[in-house]
DNA sequence: TCCAAATGTAGGCAGCGATAACAATGTAGT
DNA sequence: ACTACATTGTTATCGCTGCCTACATTTGGA
């Protein structure tokens, strides 16, 4: 049998993933460092050599939540058709998709906003993703589809839907499959925000 | 001078009164029971005699903070006018007001509904706070200002609308004065998704 | 080859939530 | 008024946590 050796290897990734699947099963107040290099099998202040502090290493999930969220919505545009209407179902569900799947994570992504001393890298992946929304709209209004008005006003309502439609669906008032159900519906109530006046339904 | 008596007088509202306040200043992870006996000037072990854990207190706060909520928003309708867009509008700025005024508030009464054991009065509290809206909507439709459709149905844009607004404005990435001249942009974007479809705008 | 950086360990600190055992106070029944 | 009891405090202790400093091992480049 083979000794533990001194050095883990790659004791940054296996805290982090071990760290999502706990975040993911139990939240982020149940995580703890100690207990993270107990499962991992090293002493209680190696991760310390990783992550300084503990909100250290809850950014960088966070960093990482957003790579992948920022990359499956980028993936989906990419998959998806050319009408307004199709591009922003395709971007809801992709990011309803992701919240429903990573929902803590995303807490954990936007609830570190508002913290003064948030990193420079962690606004910037903020921005990015708001970016992509923001070239959405821009893009249908281009094509007609979106009724005119300025850019950062209408991108307001987009993210006001997504948002509470993932806060909902997190930690809201409502059940599972009625949010489910309500995907349809809040997509079709957006896209009607969006529609520019017309004579004709 | 007087000594302190034995008996505080009214140390369970006192705690809570300063768990309000440092929740407001420092966020739900930086308060400490001990903390908190500490500056009322009790024993570390007395805050126990009326909140058994510190996830106890946390949820009297949120109770409380429900309690406020349905308050201001009963209220806020019993002053607005008679039509669907004055009151959801009168229903909408309370709610966001007080989510403005309340965010770490409102993080915690929100935050508890996906737990197991959350208690059955924060769930009540919850679907009371619900129904407001529902019967917003309902009284809507029989004014003929709220297109058709299941009430349900209806009710989750609402939701998703201020629901998102709020978390967008409290941790979210946008700037607060965006968030502040965005409040009428999305009302009027809610409306227009509630408007029944008509031949003239 | 040797020295420095990177990575791990050992030990200790203060603070936390929770609990148990005990003390003071308030109160209700007689 | 006395007493039994419930309420609300205190003291002491437990195991846990995050964090820090000092030291050990390993790795990799000059």
């Amino acid at each position: 049998m083979k000794a533990r050796p001194y050095h883990h290897g790659d004791l940054r990734s296996a805290l982090l993933t071990l760290a999502e699947d706990t975040l993911r099963a139990r939240g982020p107040a149940e995580l703890s460092l100690r207990e993270l290099a107990r499962e991992v099998g090293v002493s209680p202040a190696a991760p310390s050599r990783h992550f300084k502090t503990k909100q250290a290493l809850l950014d960088a999930l966070a960093m990482e939540g957003f790579h992948r969220l920022t990359l499956a919505m980028g993936r989906s545009l990419d998959e998806a058709g050319e009408t307004f209407a199709q591009r922003l179902t395709a971007l809801a569900r992709s990011y309803l998709g992701f919240a429903a799947a990573n929902g803590a994570l995303l807490d954990l992504m936007y609830g570190r906003k508002h913290d003064p001393d948030a990193s420079t890298e962690l606004i910037a992946a903020m921005h990015r993703l708001k970016d992509l929304a923001t070239d959405l709209i821009a893009d249908g209004q281009r094509r007609g589809e979106v009724r005119a008005g300025h850019l950062d006003l209408l991108t307001l309502p987009l993210f006001v839907a997504l948002q509470g439609l993932t806060s909902l669906a997190l930690s809201g008032g409502f059940p599972a499959d009625q949010i489910e159900a309500g995907v349809d519906e809040t997509i079709a109530f957006i896209l009607r925000g969006y529609a520019p006046d017309v004579r004709s339904p």
